[in-house]
DNA sequence: GTCTATAGCCGGATAGAC
DNA sequence: GTCTATCCGGCTATAGAC
């Protein structure tokens, strides 16, 4: 969709999400956003209700997207390696789809006010699920022995930062992508 | 070393630094940090000269550190999996002593003023030098041909968010850590 | 070395004209 | 739906007493 087609209203909040990833939710302001939007920073209030209300709209929206695709992959009857696979890859489609709102998720979680329990429930919900994926896989001997939080840890944190990066290497074609990172997490880079 | 016999200066820092891992730094008042070290704001000023210097005091002590152990590693005539163990090896070592300091330097490098250009060389560098040990491991063959960037991507990322885990992981022995996260990152987890 | 008081500026948000 | 004008509170930093 183009941006010229989008509603003011959707144009602001793709515009804060720009600018979050940039500076961070408390170092932009509203004449920030105003500005590049190309507006003057009490016009914003037609469309929005507060600064606040804007960053938790783009979190919540993304954090329930997260949490339903992993419900519905956990609940899939098949081995611990292809769901692995359908994480990384919602990973990769999602953050696609919404880079500035990913680093928003993650960097600017902590000064969500009132929808911050939300928030953190979403998040544990998904984590227990993931862990869930992979304790599975360790059972059925599909994973290795590894410590379980460090395994977690480490994938979930590539996956989350993915943001940082998908932007940089456009010309990464999605399945490339997809494959690379699986065979990186999954099977190691040692040859 | 124990807080009570640090400097105030230090104990400013230290204080500093946890308060911007928490809310980031722009979100994190002068008032606030007084508070945290028990007294008022405008006797921070006795000990340090400005909000910005501390921030740029912060980040680019551990950026030199880091390009400093990383310069060391690359200049040594051994083989890419050592190699690349002893990243893995400072990671953990450096963040576990100074983990506040991490979360600054990854996510307030760009409130920094004056010494921006300076952290983004020092960044620069240690990536240069970090993607020229991995190329080298391809060439070797020790590595898989795997894409580059999506390696020292998910590698780096994973050692960089490190800070996030660490503190509330404390049971887990240094060894062990170094030894899981070898594991996990350069021969994967599937079986 | 810490305090109170305050300068000077910038923040989010509102009122009301057009 | 956008504007100008403005409220009012909070920000970093300084001045000067103790």
């Amino acid at each position: 969709m183009k941006l010229s087609t989008l509603s003011r209203k959707q144009e602001i909040y793709r515009t804060a999400a720009k600018l979050f990833k940039e500076k961070g939710y408390s170092a932009v302001t509203m004449r920030d956003l105003a500005a590049a939007v190309g507006i003057k920073a009490a016009s914003l209030y037609n469309h929005i209700t507060s600064k606040q209300q804007i960053l938790s709209e783009i979190i919540l929206d993304i954090a329930t997207q997260f949490t339903q695709g992993i419900d519905a992959i956990a609940s899939q009857e098949t081995d611990t390696i292809t769901k692995l696979k359908a994480v990384i890859s919602q990973h990769i489609t999602l953050t696609a789809d919404n880079p500035y709102g990913m680093a928003a998720l993650n960097n600017d979680w902590m000064h969500l006010e009132g929808k911050l329990d939300r928030y953190l429930d979403l998040r544990n919900r998904y984590e227990k699920k993931f862990r869930g994926i992979i304790l599975e896989g360790k059972e059925s001997g599909e994973l290795k022995e590894v410590n379980t939080e460090i395994l977690v840890y480490s994938i979930l944190t590539t996956l989350r930062n993915l943001y940082l990066w998908i932007p940089k290497k456009a010309e990464l074609k999605k399945d490339e992508l997809i494959e690379g990172l699986c065979v990186t997490l999954l099977q190691g880079v040692e040859r």
